[in-house]
Order: C-alpha cells, then structure tokens, then sequence
DNA sequence: GTCACCTTAGAAG
DNA sequence: CTTCTAAGGTGAC
C-alpha cells in the first residue's frame, strides 16, 4: 500500500511555552504534529481540509490528550496517555521504527544502530535515520532520545538545537 | 536511474 | 587520529 486515501485533516494549534505547535488530525488521529515557528510547514497538505465537512467529534478528545502529552514531554516528564496516531501513509519499516521509540523511556537513549538491532535489521542503520527524519508526530515519537554511536548527537531535520532542548529537559548531558 | 539523508564498523594511511 | 568505503530504505528529481 502506498500514500493515498487518508488525508481530510482538521489542524489545531497546540500553545506552549516553546510556542505554538500544529497538530493535524485525520479521522483516525494524529498523524503529524509540527514545530513552532515554522509558518512555511502550515501549507502543505491540509487546505484540503477546508472543504471538508468531516470533523469527527472525536478530535476535540484526542486534541486534548495531544496537548497534555506534548505538554508533559515538553517538561521531560513521560506523558501517560496518548491519542490514537494515524500512521496510516507510511512504510511498514518506518512504523517499526517509531514504535521501537516509543519504547525508549524518558531519560534513556539509543544509537540508531542499537534502533536498527532491535528491529530485527541490524544493516538498516542508515534507513533507521531516515525513519527518524521522516517522523510526522516529534517529541512524541521521541526522535529525539535517538543519538548516534558512542554518545555522538547525530543530526535532527527540524532543528539540532530542538535535539539538545529536549535531551536537556530530560535531564541528559552530552 | 541517480542522489542525498537524523549512520556506523572496519580497514587503511 | 583522520579518511575512505560499503551497506538499507525512501523520497525528491
């Protein structure tokens, strides 16, 4: 299956005191959050939704659980509940990748190849990263938590300096 | 088809 | 220590 059919998304902004963070709902759930300060990121993909009439009376829920999570992940602290995330327009491969991070306790860090190692494929490191970079829904997926070997930063599309806010917050040094 | 990417272990200089 | 190489998956061109 490739990307397709699931798009009809609802965006809710998310205030916080890193600034306002965009949440794009479809009728399944999250499927993408996005950083603040990025005005260029609001318009792609989602003014479709304008025409829409759906608005599942499910999202004013899953948008309040979103801004808890993100809110409680902001602060280093592990959010205890999530919405339902739709994952539906990725890989197999990447979603393994993604839940094997949503293992990774708040505090704790991986190498990409430890990542790829437990996701049975063990040579896919660098496919690993791209997964990273690909994530849709950041801080929640925690990406960040993902380091390079031997305790190297690694890289970070939305912004390294977002990589080392958040390892900071979860009380992590380099 | 080609290239660039959030990588890494190992071999060579 | 520095530099180079090979190897996965995916999307942009």
């Amino acid at each position: 299956m490739k990307k397709s059919s699931t798009q009809a998304l609802v965006v809710r902004p998310i205030v916080t005191t890193d600034g306002v963070f965009l949440a794009h709902y479809t009728e399944k759930g999250l499927a993408e959050l996005n950083f603040p300060g990025k005005g260029s990121e609001v318009g792609r993909g989602f003014s479709r939704a304008a025409n829409k009439k759906v608005f599942p009376a499910k999202i004013p829920a899953w948008h309040r659980l979103t801004e808890a999570a993100l809110k409680k992940a902001l602060t280093g602290h592990a959010p205890k509940k999530l919405p339902p995330l739709d994952w539906s327009g990725t890989t197999t491969f990447q979603q393994s990748v993604w839940r094997e991070m949503l293992k990774i306790a708040c505090g704790e860090t991986r190498s990409y190849g430890q990542l790829a190692t437990n996701i049975r494929k063990p040579a896919a490191v660098r496919a690993v990263g791209g997964a990273c970079g690909a994530n849709p829904i950041p801080v929640l997926v925690p990406c960040h938590r993902v380091l390079a070997a031997h305790g190297k930063i690694g890289g970070f599309g939305g912004g390294l300096d977002w990589k080392r806010r958040l390892l900071a917050r979860e009380g992590m040094v380099l």
